[in-house]
DNA sequence: TTCTATATGTAAGATTCTAACACACTTTCA
DNA sequence: TGAAAGTGTGTTAGAATCTTACATATAGAA
């Protein structure tokens, strides 16, 4: 019972890093903030999280080589994105192999990802090092030259590592989308590899949150009709969704 | 000035652990509670502390509260590796392009490592995302299969980024070395990227601390006589010390 | 010098936290 | 069985802390 609660609150602030009051809230309506703030007091004296002004953070979270964590800009649209990489580890089977790319969203679909036993691609190293920590996921991290911004990688001799796998599934995520340019991002090599991505896998689920509709990065990498599934939040707009709709893509 | 107070409650907090605001108005009493606080908030954004109600604590402290496979790895013989890293990264020169290994105590080097212009090749996750936050260095890191004890990758295919590259140094860690058996590791693939790295580089950098003496792991990669220089601690043994001067191979 | 950017100080107002008490529910044990 | 003690929770007022906004000072650049 508040155990129970006290496990949950630990769990969340795992996979979130850092949580404020007001967002427990929102998890745990029925219960009041007082009893919220025992429970975190109650971690803190077991050692697993601090508290901070405003609510508290994970322990982990902190441990953690300090490149991605709570430095960096994962708090613009963190709660949308959430919700997406949510969707996304439900559309992960047991015992296939998919391809994951290295962006923010995707770092949250490896938090929310279950520990089943998946073979995993990545081109991202802080994605890579949060999978690391799942027992059941065997990891292959795609090498090449490091984009310091976004801590991911990429390189023309990525190529042969996909020359020796397969994998059914790639769920990527775009920094942009229009309907007339398709999902773009900012770099070419990049763009290069989830092109590869795009011809390697038999299916493609692409996550995007509303906020990168009408943005328009310099390089596309594919179009409206080369997904199979969409995974996006509340705020996508109807009449974008019929386009994907009616082409058979799954908008979710 | 300001960097110099910034500094300071820097190395406080590493020392103390935590501190209150009170505190460290007492430190600094030339200058308002507002100021100090400013400087946290700067601290906090370069990941340095955590803030908290009340003050501030150090990450370093956080991070002692260690559990974790990788974390707990890197609390063993600390000291002793910092200044072999110490060491190591005075011996970097700028535009050169050099290889650095996975391990404990290349991350150590990783972060020791003056930000200056570089080209450096890893097989470790966390080096990378240490060296990721250096503006000046270029950085390429060798994919393939995670080992998640040491969030390290290896793999065959590392062969092809051999091929296309160049450099003329190799800093890397041995988990063991006896002088009959040479220099060991855990794991067959990665003593084959470490002797294609011996291949591949001009001169080769040991960073062995003494704790690892006399130890065996299944795999040797590097016999005595196939390094250049050897960087050590204080516990190194003086006869063991001989047999490599002998044979013209510097240690430090 | 004069201008601009950075660093600092002050204080009001907002936010978050704690303390204290009240109530419901469970467990203990005479 | 029924007090008594213990645990979990809610509510509030007031304390502590933090942020914002503006004023001032200082350093560096033009």
């Amino acid at each position: 019972m508040k155990r129970d609660r006290v496990e949950e609150i630990a769990e969340l602030l795992d996979k979130r890093g850092k949580l404020t009051l007001e967002q427990l809230d929102d998890y745990f309506p029925h219960v009041s903030q007082m009893t919220l703030r025992r429970d975190l007091f109650q971690l803190e004296q077991e050692g697993r999280i601090i508290r901070v002004r405003g609510g508290a953070m994970s322990v982990k979270e902190v441990q953690k080589v300090s490149g991605e964590p709570y430095t960096k800009k994962t708090t613009i649209h963190t709660d949308e994105k959430i919700k997406i990489a949510q969707k996304a580890a439900r559309l992960v089977d047991e015992n296939t192999s998919l391809f994951i790319d290295g962006g923010t969203t995707a770092m949250y679909l490896a938090k929310e990802l279950p520990d089943i036993n998946v073979h995993i691609f990545t081109n991202g190293l802080a994605v890579a090092i949060e999978l690391a920590q799942k027992k059941n996921v065997h990891l292959t991290v795609l090498g090449g030259q490091v984009m310091k911004d976004n801590l991911s990688t990429a390189s023309p001799v990525a190529k042969s590592y996909f020359d020796n796998t397969n994998f059914e599934l790639a769920i990527i995520s775009a920094s942009a989308f229009t309907p007339e340019n398709g999902f773009s991002c900012a770099s070419q090599i990049e763009a290069d590899l989830l092109k590869m991505t795009r011809r390697k896998a038999k299916s493609m689920y692409m996550m995007l949150d509303s906020s990168k509709i009408g943005k328009i990065m310099p390089y596309t990498f594919a179009r409206l009709e080369d997904i199979d599934v969409l995974i996006t939040d509340d705020n996508f707009p109807a009449d974008l969704k019929e386009k994907f709709t009616s082409r058979n893509i799954v908008v979710m």
